[in-house]
DNA sequence: ATGTCACCTGGTAGGTGA
């Protein structure tokens, strides 16, 4: 089984992007963050005629959550439960038995500001439900945009963005506390290029310096670690006209 | 290089968010 995230930033415009990486990659389970469409906008005939049932929770222009999957899936939940939020940035639901719970977490701005404040109050909340979710669903995959590089390695240039968003002390202890959910990051059972990345800024050339981030990843559950057979970013369709700004990551997983 | 991209409002540009 294979499961993915890609941060597609408008699925109205990269539609064409997922539909060609799908048919390179029939993964059974994806999983996409800044849809930016209403629901009544999403694109689900056009997922079907590729193969893929689709559940979406959206908003207008910003954020945007969706679970596409090649068989059923089951008990679909949108955001965190028992936390109220005005944005969409979770979706959850059972495919083929993993618990698979997609989320695009809060940028954060800048640590002096209140995005920061909503993140860390987010974070304690996803941690908060994981934890019974977890003890209902063990087989669970936690995967998605993070906005979270975990540690310096996840990093290009790690004295420069040191304390800055994405790397700040107070974001690698919520990630920390993820993993201490029994939450592995798959990415890290394998031995990897050195400077992977799974964002690279629009601006500087960051792409074609390979300028970039870390901060798109899947968490399986330890009793899933043992499954996994290979976690990969797969950086191709950064280099596509008018890319996201985000490649895919994919998690192979045998589950007999 | 404060260097791009997407989307909004409201209009032939400017603001927001990432």
């Amino acid at each position: 089984m294979q499961i993915a995230t890609w941060n597609v930033n408008s699925l109205g415009v990269r539609l064409p992007h997922l539909l060609d990486w799908l048919a390179a990659h029939p993964v059974d389970a994806l999983v996409l963050q800044e849809t930016k469409l209403t629901d009544d906008r999403f694109p689900h005939a056009e997922l079907q005629a590729a193969g893929y049932r689709s559940w979406c929770f959206g908003q207008k222009t910003y954020n945007g959550v969706a679970l596409l999957s090649r068989h059923e899936a089951v008990d679909i939940v949108h955001n965190i439960p028992g936390f109220d939020d005005e944005q969409a940035r979770l979706i959850a639901g059972t495919v083929a038995g993993v618990r698979v719970v997609g989320g695009y977490f809060p940028n954060g701005q800048a640590p002096d500001s209140d995005k920061f404040v909503y993140k860390m109050r987010w974070l304690d909340a996803l941690r908060h439900w994981l934890q019974d979710e977890i003890a209902r669903h063990p087989s669970l995959v936690l995967l998605g945009d993070f906005n979270i590089a975990p540690e310096d390695r996840d990093v290009h240039d790690p004295v420069a963005w040191a304390g800055q968003i994405h790397c700040t002390p107070e974001e690698r202890a919520q990630f920390q506390a993820l993993q201490a959910l029994s939450l592995v990051d798959a990415f890290r059972l394998f031995e990897q290029p050195p400077k992977s990345w799974s964002w690279w800024d629009y601006r500087n050339l960051a792409f074609r310096k390979n300028q970039g981030l870390r901060i798109d990843h899947i968490l399986v559950h330890a009793s899933l670690a043992p499954r996994v057979r290979a976690c990969e970013i797969d950086k191709a369709p950064r280099k596509l006209e008018r890319p996201s700004d985000h490649a895919p990551v994919v998690v192979t997983l045998d589950l007999g």
